[in-house]
DNA sequence: ATCGTGCTTTTTTTT
DNA sequence: AAAGCACGAT
């Protein structure tokens, strides 16, 4: 396909600052993939010069694909294209002795973070959960800002800031004693090197001699810095972003960067591509007329060349677990309708708790379906396990790690030993791994502790020299073995089954590994340190399993759909309250829930449905529900809504909603 | 190995 | 108020 004027100017623009205004499905993604073809194969940039950064995984992984099938897997080689956390770390893993940290860092997801935040403040905060929380934003929003510790004392206002502050200070100075960073770090770190070190700075801008960003409006401010200290002075950079599909900002990103770039870089050009090849007209002037209630930074208007297309339907349940059935049946016999296939169809919604109700539905009538983000393999205990294993392998002073894992299974090791250790590391200011070969331990334990901790401690090191050697697949298949976690998996599952499930998960972590130790020909192979932080940035959900068949309905989040398309979307649960959300209603940010909105609906390209419930149970109690104030919004003439009288009995309601679905099942099948 | 009882938690979005 | 969970009884 042709490109229009606007993407050609915006693909061919290489000699200076760009900023493309983007709207949703104008064809940004093929303009950067077209950009970077360009830049590699008529402005003479080596593959190895050229950066391209975007915000999830899944739009990396997607991107890079595009982009070997589009100019060719030889020549998309070196290209580093990744989401800001996986370049940030790439710069500090190679740049980690400048930056004091040993090889073989630790990387701490927020689990880990919301952990040893409450190790560290039972005093002060006596494990509430809604101050952690508190903090735990705070610090990152401090971190998201360029505010170190030391800044962040002085700046806080009030006691509780002031305590915060001390705390952070506290957390940063044991998460360098762990050797370990977070996710925030990830940026933060380089930020601030760059911004310090004119060798470093010298050296990546050397490296990275075009860089492209994808979903700019997502940047936070330490990004954006990162951003300017990387393009310096030459300023040769594309950014793609639009204001109106800007619905982090709960996470510190800051759409006014697209307006900081026009001061920053006086010279910048703008391309607005405003052409949507996604939608039809009606769905797109259902967007349009949505989000003009939003005050906006860059006035641009998408307009549509297809059809015209089916009107918008609004469709009403008695509560939310109708509306799922709902959703089951419509699909089910528009697809018997349309001889359409189930992966065409998403469903989209506010929050992961209202895939439960839909997945069930979804199987009790057997469509395949695939769930999309939700964080529950990581979350599981037994990938946590190998996930510490691991990582303590890879940095022995990972006293979280090492805590978790030292006895598990049990091998002697109690509570009154690691005390005692535990003791002894803090005193001599080292790790309770480094501990164990320490001399003068055996004064302050008994032989029998020694013998257990010493055994365990080179348990681990033997394993490292595995994984050291290069042979990481090895390692880690050992280490599984010898510390005969299946055995502990059956003992301490309630059932075989569970067990069986669990050991499965490790199966799929451990291929994971092998794969991503092994490369591929879109991925490098990597180190086992390497693995290990990708792990935790879960930059591999995205891997193409083999088991997807590919035919079935998309479930996820709002925020997870950005960047997506699908011919029939159903968006559930669109009412006040849910929709746009409480929180957001009481914090007068609807703006933000409108731009979510808007995201959902321009997901649609053919036909999309609005599903809302009269009432919804929560916390035990029945509420009623209004139709959200998005749905009064949209053009109404390009809306159907359901006649919500029919006053059937509840019970009518379900008989005939489970006949019905039967019936069309039957019908299907013929 | 399965079932039942009682206790806890749940509703924002993610790297 | 229900669903999920851990744990104990069978």
């Amino acid at each position: 396909m042709k490109l229009n004027p606007a993407q050609n100017e915006a693909v061919h623009y290489v000699s200076g600052p760009c900023l493309v205004l983007a709207g949703a499905g104008s064809g940004k993604t093929r303009v950067i993939i077209n950009k970077i073809a360009h830049l590699v194969q008529k402005c003479g940039y080596q593959a190895k010069h050229i950066a391209a950064v975007t915000f999830t995984n899944k739009a990396a992984r997607e991107m890079k694909e595009r982009v070997a099938q589009s100019m060719g897997r030889k020549e998309a080689r070196g290209l580093w294209i990744s989401t800001f956390h996986t370049l940030g770390l790439e710069i500090i893993k190679r740049e980690h002795k400048t930056l004091g940290l040993k090889a073989g860092f630790s990387l701490f997801d927020d689990q880990d973070t919301l952990a040893l935040l409450k190790e560290l403040t039972q005093d002060e905060l006596q494990e509430d959960k809604d101050l952690l929380r508190a903090l735990a934003t705070m610090i990152s929003n401090w971190k998201g800002g360029l505010v170190i510790p030391d800044h962040a004392r002085k700046i806080a206002k009030g006691e509780q800031e002031q305590l915060f502050a001390l705390l952070y200070q506290r957390y940063a100075q044991h998460m360098k004693a762990y050797n370990a960073l977070d996710f925030d770090d990830l940026i933060l770190l380089p930020t601030l090197l760059l911004r310090h070190n004119t060798d470093v700075r010298a050296r990546w801008q050397a490296r990275i001699r075009y860089l492209l960003v994808d979903e700019y409006q997502d940047t936070n401010t330490s990004q954006y810095e990162l951003v300017k200290l990387l393009v310096g002075e030459r300023a040769r950079f594309t950014v793609v972003g639009d204001d109106d599909q800007s619905i982090y900002s709960w996470r510190g990103a800051k759409p006014q960067n697209l307006v900081l770039l026009g001061k920053d870089f006086p010279e910048l050009k703008l391309i607005k591509l405003e052409q949507n090849y996604r939608s039809s007209q009606r769905i797109l002037r259902a967007a349009n007329i949505l989000i003009a209630n939003n005050p906006h930074v860059y006035d641009k208007s998408l307009f549509s060349e297809l059809a015209y297309g089916e009107p918008l339907r609004v469709l009403f349940a008695a509560n939310e677990e109708q509306e799922a059935e709902r959703v089951v049946a419509e699909i089910i016999r528009h697809k018997f309708m349309g001889k359409t296939s189930y992966g065409e169809y998403a469903i989209l919604y506010r929050g992961n708790h209202q895939s439960r109700l839909l997945e069930r539905a979804l199987m009790t009538n057997r469509i395949p379906y695939k769930l999309s983000g939700g964080t529950s393999f990581f979350a599981r205990a037994e990938i946590k396990d190998i996930m510490a294993y691991l990582r303590l392998v890879v940095n022995p002073d990972d006293d979280n790690a090492f805590l978790r894992i030292v006895n598990l299974p049990k091998r002697g090791i109690g509570p009154a030993t690691l005390e005692k250790l535990g003791n002894f590391a803090n005193q001599k200011h080292i790790s309770m791994f480094e501990a164990i070969f320490a001399p003068e331990l055996n004064y302050h334990l008994p032989p029998a502790a020694m013998g257990s901790l010493y055994e365990f401690g080179r348990f681990i090191v033997d394993t490292g020299e595995i994984a050291q050697r290069g042979e990481g697949v090895d390692a880690i298949k050992q280490l599984i073995r010898k510390i005969n976690y299946e055995d502990y998996l059956y003992e301490t599952s309630t059932s075989a089954k569970a067990a069986e499930m669990r050991m499965k998960n490790i199966s799929e972590l451990y291929r994971w590994v092998t794969e991503m130790l092994a490369g591929d020909d879109l991925d490098e192979p990597m180190s086992l340190p390497e693995v290990v932080n990708r792990l935790t940035l879960r930059d591999m959900m995205e891997r193409n399993n083999e088991d997807e068949s590919g035919d079935q309905v998309q479930l996820m989040t709002l925020h997870a759909s950005k960047g997506l398309e699908f011919p029939y979307v159903f968006m559930v649960g669109v009412e006040e309250r849910i929709l746009p959300h409480q929180t957001s209603i009481d914090e007068d940010n609807v703006d933000e829930e409108r731009r979510l909105a808007y995201v959902g609906i321009t997901r649609a390209q053919k036909e999309l449905w609005f599903m809302l419930c009269r009432e919804r149970r929560q916390f035990g109690e029945t509420m009623r529900c209004e139709p959200s104030r998005f749905l009064m919004e949209l053009p109404q003439d390009d809306l159907i809504w359901e006649n919500r009288k029919p006053q059937q009995s509840e019970q009518q309601r379900m008989e005939t909603g489970k006949a019905n679905i039967a019936n069309l099942r039957d019908m299907f099948k013929k």
